[in-house]
RNA sequence: GCGGGCGUGGCGGAACUGGCAGACGCAGCGGACUUAAAAUCCGCAGGCCGCAAGGCCGUGAGGGUUCGAGUCCCUCCGCCCGUACCA
């Protein structure tokens, strides 16, 4: 028995540094084997990987061996999604550039993922801080806007006023802004924008084809994306001298066929019309600053009562001209949805509802369930919104009584089309991508702003817009803004003082085309087509769940809108989705409910206890890993302790990848002790003589060992191939398990059989945990006595005969009740085996003095003797 | 509210198209080796009754379909995730 220990720091860089030489990562175009593109997301370059990152890169590695093992030509890239905040944010802090942080940041990592020994194409590597990959960003949204897919326009923003800065939503934290706490207000801003919108109809069509796609992921970009069919229309205006108003106001609504029951309308507060008012009106200014200083939180949306203030107007009702409904501005009403009106149909809508019960309108009922009288329906708290059923007609409606909801929406819509005030409308919530930021660390915008011809593009020869470096973080704003040369320009198309866009754009669509870029780092022009046609699309694409919706939607978008421009051949870049779970840890407490992180708590005496002073420690939930809760791992310290194999052997095991892992240290130790286990076991296997031929006849016990490997070889294979990874450790785990049955039974002089039975098992295991441990893969091989690399060895094949059973054991049932099990050939015939299984001591005895009515036999599977 | 998902031993999880529930791992218990410990190896292990043979119960709860249900259908309970004044 072998008691040399595995040594991954001294293995696992030799082999990284084989890896390299062989260069198995290596990927190219001219190959005649078929392509498999597999990507994970590319990290942000915050200083150092986390556990998150070990497994994403982990299932994405595995497959990726996994694919070459199997003759593919694989590309699998890594890259730096480089700009954004955080870089910003350390210049502020600790007066570090932001370039140097990022690239000095970008160099540890890198190391870090070469120290877990992934098999990336690093040749292909970029940041998308290289001015070599904004130039081409640029070049593409300058081709953007002669396609139409560019608009400036004016939008309400989160603004912050101590940092003078945009926000994006997920930076407003209850209303106030997530670095300066001050509170954040709506305002109007010339911003650039994407038109996402344009593609909103082919967006959401496209999600059907993707049938590789987490159903989870399909139906939040649904929603998002937002389709509603209903009707716009206009209603006639007048004040309240009865004289009518210039230019009418148009609503959309989902709901025409409730007109009849509408009692009020109400436009938002940010509507042109509330804001003319307000100019002369002091309490209706007051309402809209009040509305404004709201907030966009959800929960100041959740908690905000429905509110509204009466305009000097009143709409007349389109199918009765008699009836004149009052006007308000409503907090409720959102300017960016629809038209930034409605109507108020008390009775079937919630919202409506509140809003007339606080203000005393009328609740018109006008859907009412077939078997209640008209004058029985009712309305009380809660407002009747259902438009589907079938057991619901229309009342108090005039010509549209009688009919069903959906079949007065096709009515109304009619009528108001005959009218000529309104048409049939499909609305998207989808709104088009503001992707200007008032920062400094981001993709400059490559536009001039001359005051003679107004926008300008920069001449693409002029690119890229590079980012000044001398610049500083000392005062809040756009460090671009302030610097003292850089936005002034000459006009390139009069010569005149221009000055640049100081805006750069969103870090989201730097991410939003870098798979596209992998297929051709180096070239020219944003893509090379020949490449890109070649490797696109992503046969795989791994990440979290948390980019379900931007990320990806904007990813889609953008090959579209690459394939309009001429960049790009295909409009869905990801052909497969996986999303794969958090990595979570249990959280440390002291009594005084400071968190403690896991590697100073100690278990011992049933208890947990603080390393170093000793106190009482109480474990609470398992959570993500955050460093606000201090329940992090630190994967260097992991891989330094234990290796890379380890670390990558347990983020697999266990959890199916989709899922929550829970890292904890018995299971990494387990990992382990398995490493070390199946060492021990290749060190004894490759010390074997082994016979110089295949014997020509296997005793049962080396037969059945050749089958556990054979069979488990099978398992593993469709197990890699469905991404259930957890399942195959378990079967590799039987294998191993089955081998050190044999092993020790063999004792030391196995027979020439099963010596030659062992041998092909080590082979074949080696060769099987491969692609999740490739360092202990390379040095068993090596050890026993293989020469070249796993990493270059292709996917072993079962030998048929050897998957075959010639009996199999079935288990025989009386009245769906398991009794006993029997063992019958394979293809016995269903009456041998029902007279088999009935003359079985256990079935007699079950079925006792009760009569057989029925005997049902399923081969290969299962007997059951109907008694009764 | 709406949408999606999930509920299986002490824990993570297996269980194909309805066919032996609990594979595999972790933790646990017993044993071997050892002066001892670590490491390693062997064995046990859903619950209840029983010395045992064996029996009964058991996949959130209740009902249904079926020879047979963790799996399908209905009702309910609980948890998780996403999303929300979207007209």
């Amino acid at each position: 028995m072998s008691s040399k220990r595995y040594s991954p720091a001294e293995v696992e860089p030799k082999w990284q540094k084989a890896w390299e030489e062989a260069g198995i990562a290596k990927a190219g175009e001219d190959s005649d084997r078929p392509k498999f593109y597999v990507l994970e997301m590319f990290p942000y370059p915050s200083g150092r990987i986390h556990m998150g990152h070990v497994r994403n890169y982990t299932l994405g590695d595995v497959l990726a061996r996994y694919k070459r093992a199997r003759g593919f030509n694989v590309l699998h890239p890594m890259g730096w999604d480089a700009f954004g905040m955080p870089a910003e944010n350390a210049a502020m802090q600790k007066g570090v550039h932001p370039k140097k942080w990022t690239y000095e940041n970008i160099a540890h990592m890198k190391g870090q993922l070469k120290r877990l020994g992934f098999s990336l194409d690093w040749s292909r590597e970029f940041a998308t801080c290289d001015p070599d990959y904004y130039r081409h960003e640029q070049a593409m949204f300058l081709d953007f806007m002669d396609a139409g897919l560019v608009e400036r326009k004016t939008s309400l923003v989160n603004w912050d006023p101590v940092d003078q800065t945009v926000l994006a939503n997920e930076q407003v934290i209850d209303g106030r802004g997530w670095r300066s706490g001050a509170l954040v207000e709506k305002r109007e801003l010339d911003q650039w924008f994407l038109k996402i919108t344009h593609y909103a109809e082919d967006l959401l069509a496209g999600l059907d084809a993707l049938e590789n796609w987490p159903e989870k992921v399909k139906v939040m970009q649904r929603n998002w994306i937002g389709k509603s069919e209903g009707a716009r229309f206009s209603f006639t205006l007048v004040d309240e001298k009865g004289d009518e108003w210039p230019g009418p106001l148009p609503v959309f609504t989902t709901r025409p066929d409730t007109l009849f029951g509408a009692s009020f309308v109400a436009v938002s507060p940010d509507h042109p019309l509330t804001k003319k008012f307000a100019e002369n009106d002091s309490g209706i200014a007051a309402f809209v600053r009040e509305c404004a200083a709201l907030g966009t939180s959800e929960e100041a949306i959740e908690k905000a009562e429905k509110k509204g203030i009466r305009l000097p107007l009143f709409a007349i009702h389109p199918f009765r001209p008699d009836v004149k409904l009052p006007v308000y501005a409503a907090n409720f009403v959102l300017m960016t949805y629809g038209e930034g009106a409605i109507f108020g149909c008390p009775a079937h809508d919630q919202r409506d509802l509140d809003f007339a019960r606080k203000y005393g309108l009328p609740v018109i009922p006008v859907v009412c369930p077939k078997d209640t009288p008209p004058e029985g329906c009712e309305i009380g708290d809660e407002a009747l919104t259902d438009s589907e059923r079938d057991d619901l007609v229309m009342i108090n409606s005039e010509w549209m009584n009688g009919l069903t909801p959906k079949q007065a929406k096709e009515a109304a819509i009619r009528k108001l089309e005959e009218m000529g005030i309104g048409q049939r409308q499909v609305n998207y919530r989808l709104r088009d991508w503001g992707v200007s930021r008032q920062r400094y660390w981001g993709c400059p915008i490559p536009v001039i702003h001359c005051p003679e011809c107004g926008i300008v593009k920069v001449p693409k020869e002029d690119l890229p817009v590079t980012l000044p470096e001398d610049v500083t973080f000392d005062a809040p704003g756009n460090p671009l803004d302030r610097h003292p040369t850089w936005k002034h320009v000459k006009c390139p198309q009069c010569g005149a003082d221009a000055q640049r866009e100081t805006d750069t754009f969103d870090t989201f669509i730097d991410s939003s085309w870098y798979y596209a870029r992998f297929c051709s780092p180096h070239a020219e022009e944003p893509v090379d087509p020949d490449k890109a046609k070649y490797w696109m699309p992503v046969d795989q694409y791994i990440g979290g769940i948390e980019h379900a919706i931007l990320h990806l939607l904007y990813s889609r978008f953008f090959a579209r809108a690459m394939k309009d421009t001429g960049h790009l051949h295909l409009k869905e870049p990801f052909a497969a989705l996986f999303t794969q779970g958090m990595v979570v840890h249990e959280t440390y407490k002291t009594e005084s409910g400071e968190w403690v992180e896991p590697s100073l708590v100690e278990r011992r005496d049933g208890g947990l206890f603080h390393r170093e002073t000793g106190e009482r420690i109480i474990a609470g939930p398992v959570e993500k890993m955050s460093k606000s809760k201090k329940n992090v791992i630190d994967p260097e310290a992991i891989v330094e302790k234990y290796g890379a194999d380890t670390a990558r052997w347990f983020i697999l095991s266990d959890s199916p990848p989709e899922r929550d892992i829970e890292w904890t240290e018995a299971g990494v130790e387990g990992a382990w002790r398995f490493v070390q286990r199946v060492w021990r076991m290749i060190d004894d296997i490759a010390d074997m003589a082994i016979p110089a031929e295949r014997p020509a006849e296997f005793g049962p016990d080396a037969l059945a060992l050749r089958q556990a490997a054979h069979r488990a070889l099978a398992e593993v294979t469709k197990d890699i191939e469905k991404l259930r990874f957890n399942r195959a450790i378990a079967r590799i785990h039987e294998l191993v398990n089955s081998m050190g049955e044999a092993l020790r039974e063999a004792a030391d002089a196995p027979s020439p059989d099963m010596a030659f039975a062992l041998r092909e098992a080590a082979e074949l295991l080696v060769r099987m945990f491969a692609p999740m441990m490739p360092h202990l893969a390379e040095e068993c091989w090596r050890r026993l006595g293989k020469d070249g690399l796993v990493a270059q060895t292709p996917w072993p094949e079962p030998e048929p005969a050897l998957l075959k059973q010639d009996t199999v054991k079935m288990a025989v049932q009386v009245n769906g009740k398991r009794r006993t099990e029997i063992e019958v050939p394979k293809d016995a015939p269903n009456e041998e085996i029902e007279k088999l299984a009935l003359a079985q001591e256990p079935v007699q005895r079950a079925i006792g003095e009760k009569q057989v009515r029925r005997v049902i036999v399923v081969p290969g599977r299962i007997v059951n003797v109907v008694v009764g």
